[in-house]
This record gives structure tokens, sequence and C-alpha cells, in this order.
RNA sequence: GGAGAGAUGGCCGAGUUGGUCGAAGGUGCAUGACUGGAAAUCAUGUGUACGGGAAACUGUACCUGGGGUUCGAAUCCCCAUCUCUCCGCCA
């Protein structure tokens, strides 16, 4: 969400800044709405403080024993008026509400600008494919014939795009969570967080997801809880509507869960393997941070993603999304992409933002510099450090045999217990 | 799931015959005095949001959240959420 100060004192900015994401908005009728609410607001606090002073003075006049049926007939009257106007401030300010919160954010200068994916810029590769003397299968191919994926009976206990894991693939699974959640907490100085896989309403709402995006999420029948499409939900509210310390910034935090998605509008797409599942584990990278130092700590987050990957010897590259493409909350977006030889390409593996103060705007998560100065709203940031499923189809395509066993990366050897996979 | 108790400022904690309560007191914190320095002591200050104002300042709202009664609600009523206790159930 963006200030609605900001929008109001610089609209041109903030529409051009949006017309680069694709979406042409005028906010002329939020800036109408916005002077007319605050005509109401002045009139309905001078009639409240009447009413105010008013009603002090029958309190007096009654403790006196005197008679003030007059007065309140005419406060009633007021109060009348008062609730009246109320109400249409209330209808006022939710109107301003809704458009504030169907305002994406204002990419940062340096986002290439352009309408899609095509306007992406590649920031480095690193690593090479590697070369294969046997033309390289598919990891749902590999993992079926290793009997460590078997996606048939996950359909039928499930349904589609879900995926059981057995044996080595289970324990390769759990061994890439580890390893992850590992390093970044012991070699990145990230403290763990294990939160809960739903959250509420206001929980979506903080991040973003709500209210635009509901039918990408699972809700729980005659609940108000939400299945997390990742742990960017529950982890970037823990400090919600909390004052920080700034001597405690930057605050980094990673967390495993399990993610879902609905993955409507996904038809057709990605329908094998593990790349597109209703459900998926992913180790998340959290950061709250002062402002002047938010694209530090982006650049950081990334190569703390960015690690893990080099540490598993998987090639990937380094892509700043352009304006079209990023997402609805972000001010600057690096997409990590691993290369899939079975796909003989780049799939994104991590998303890592700037969300600068877009989400804590939101959330209300604030900081303060001082003792006594004022709370100033903080900067989030998150990546995926990295997408577990997408990692463990990488290691099983990078990582294939000619004999359709798959070598286990050497970091991972302690905590598989095995060198390879094979049948 | 059943019964009961509770939710007040950074923290603790008064306030329930509705008015003088943005809210006593304590504590914490900040500044100053005292001190060689510290402790102790004393003094002063110490929430947030929004509106108006160049500023000083000022108006409004907020005592978990939402709704209601009333001229007026921290105080009365209803609903929700959370916490605690007891019972039941359960990994």
């Amino acid at each position: 969400m963006l200030d609605i100060k900001f929008v109001r004192a610089n609209q041109a900015a903030v529409e051009e800044a949006l017309a680069k994401r694709g979406g042409k908005i005028s906010l002329d009728g939020f800036i109408k709405l916005e002077a007319e609410r605050r005509a109401v607001l002045a009139d309905v606090e001078n009639k409240k403080a009447r009413r105010n002073a008013v009603s002090k003075e029958i309190g007096k006049i009654k403790q006196a024993g005197g008679d003030a049926s007059e007065i309140m007939a005419e406060m009633r009257s007021l109060g009348d008026e008062i609730a009246a106007a109320d109400a249409r401030l209330g209808e006022m300010e939710q109107q301003l509400e809704e458009i504030l919160l169907a305002i994406p954010n204002i990419p940062h200068e340096s986002v290439p600008v352009g309408p899609d994916d095509s306007f992406n810029t590649e920031m480095r590769r690193v690593g090479e494919p590697p070369e294969f003397d046997f033309e390289p299968k598919n990891h749902w191919e590999i993992g079926e014939e290793l009997g460590i994926l078997d996606f048939e009976r996950a359909a039928k206990i499930a349904g589609a795009r879900f995926t059981v894991y057995k044996g080595l693939g289970a324990r390769l699974e759990r061994a890439v969570i580890n390893f992850f959640l590992n390093t970044h907490c012991d070699k990145h100085g990230y403290t763990e967080i294990f939160p809960p896989y739903m959250v509420n309403s206001a929980a979506m709402r903080g991040t973003g997801q709500l209210p635009k995006f509901k039918e990408d999420m699972f809700h729980i029948e005659g609940t108000d809880y939400y299945l997390i499409p990742t742990a960017e939900v529950p982890v970037t509210n823990l400090p919600a509507g909390e004052i920080l310390d700034a001597a405690e910034l930057p605050i980094l935090y990673t967390a495993y869960t399990a993610c879902f998605r609905a993955e409507a509008g996904a038809a057709g797409r990605d329908t094998r393997g593990l790349i597109r599942q209703h459900q998926f584990n992913k180790v998340e990278l959290v950061k709250f941070s002062l402002p002047e130092n938010s694209y530090d700590e982006l650049e950081k987050l990334t190569d703390d993603a960015e690690d893990v990957l080099r540490l598993l010897g998987l090639p990937y590259r380094v892509v700043t999304l352009s304006t079209g493409d990023m997402g609805f909350s972000s001010a600057k977006t690096y997409d990590l992409e691993v290369w899939l030889p079975g796909f003989n390409g780049y799939r994104e593996i991590s998303s890592c933002s700037n969300f600068e103060d877009f989400q804590a705007r939101r959330a209300n998560i604030r900081f303060r510099r001082d003792q006594g100065a004022k709370p100033e709203l903080v900067h989030t940031l998150n990546g995926s450090g990295v997408a577990v499923g997408r990692t463990v189809a990488a290691i099983l395509e990078n990582y294939q045999q000619a004999d359709g066993s798959v070598k286990i990366p050497e970091v991972l050897v302690p905590y598989m217990g095995v060198t390879q996979i094979s049948k």
C-alpha cells in the first residue's frame, strides 16, 4: 500500500510509475475523493468538539441541580448529524482504502521498464550447464524410474499437481531442507522460524495477497484461515503492529514451510513433474531493514540464496525482473533461475524482492531511530532460499548418470548418508 | 466441546452507583541536579493515528476488536477474538 499523503502530493509521478507496470491508472477520482474526505472530516470533528464541550456543561448543570433538557434535545439532533457524517466518512475511507489496496508498488528506478518478461535483464550466469554423453532425462522420468517419486498414487489420494516422495526421494527432500536451513542459520546469520501453515485474513492482507489474489490461495471453508502460499506471509507478519528498536535491525529470519497454491489459471502449464504443485516445500528468507540499507540488504539476501545453489554445484543465472513482470508488492525483484537439463533451459527457483515500505505500511511494521523519535516504517524483503522441490528436480537432472542413477552433491552426502541414488 | 474468570499506556496496576479520565500510582526510559564516577535521592518529561497550522500549538479518535444504549461510555448491553482456571476429548 502506498502512502496516501505521498499519492496526494505526487499524483503525476505515481501515475507514471504505475504506467510502467502496464496498467493505466488515473488517480483523479482518488484525489478528488480524498479532498472531500478531509472536508467531511473537518466538519465532523468540529461537531464532535462542540458535543464534547456541551456534554461537559450538561454534567455541570445536572450536578448543580439545574434543568438541561433543552440543550440535551439540541445535542440529540447534533448527535444524529454526527452519526450521519461519520457514516459518510466511513464509506469514503473504505473507498479510498480499496483503491489504495489495489495500487501496486512503485518500481525502483533501477528496474528495467517493459511490459513482460522479455524485458528482464540477465545480471550474471554462474556455473556451466553439464555436458552429457547421453540424452538427459526429465526429473520425473528419473524419479519414477528410481522409485523415489510417485505421481500416479499422489493423484489417487489427492489429485493433479501433488507428488509422493518415497525412500531416498523423501530423504533427499528432507536433506535439502536441512541443508538450506543450516546454511542460512550458521553461515548467513539468519534466525530460524517455524510458523503456522495457516494464517488469518489480516496477515494475508499485510503482505498483499489479499484482497487482490484471493483465488490463488486455498481457503479453509467456514473459517478465516488460509493455507499459506509462502512462509513470507506468516514470517513477515510476525512484527505486525509493533514498533521495533533501530538497534535490532536488520532482522534476518529464515523459515521452512510447506506452501500451498491453488494455481488457478495455470491449467496446462508444467503439468508434469515437481515444477508446479499445489503443495511444495520452500525455505524462505525474510528481512526487516532500515530504509537506507534495504537495497544493500537485497543484494546480500540474493547472494545468500545464490550461495546454496553454488554449494550444490547447480548452474544458475540471475535476472532482474522488468516493471511488467514484477510482483504486485515488489519495488525490485531478482529471480534466480536454475539450469534444468531435461528442460534445456533455466527455470525460476527463487525470487528475491525488496518491498520497501509497501508491506510495512499494510502490516504496520515500524521502528524508532532514537528514544522519543517518531516511528518510521521499516523496509521488508524476502526471497526463496530456495524452492525445495525445484532444487530436487535440478539435482536429479543435473546429477543424473548414464546408468540412470543420480549422484548426490557432496554437501548433501552428510545429510543423505549415501553418495548416490540408484535402482 | 462444556463451565467460569479476565483483556487498561513500554511493563505492572487503579478505575464498574456512566460526566471533572488520555486515564491515579508504581516501574521502566530520557533529560537535568547532586557525585571524582556510579548507586541512591530529587526535579522535569515520557503513547499512536488523523485533521488544521509556517510554527508554537490545537481539534478529533483510540482503555483487545466490532456493534448498541445515552446529551455524554474505560465504565452499561450484545457479538467476536485472545488469555487463564476447571471438566471432557485428543497427538
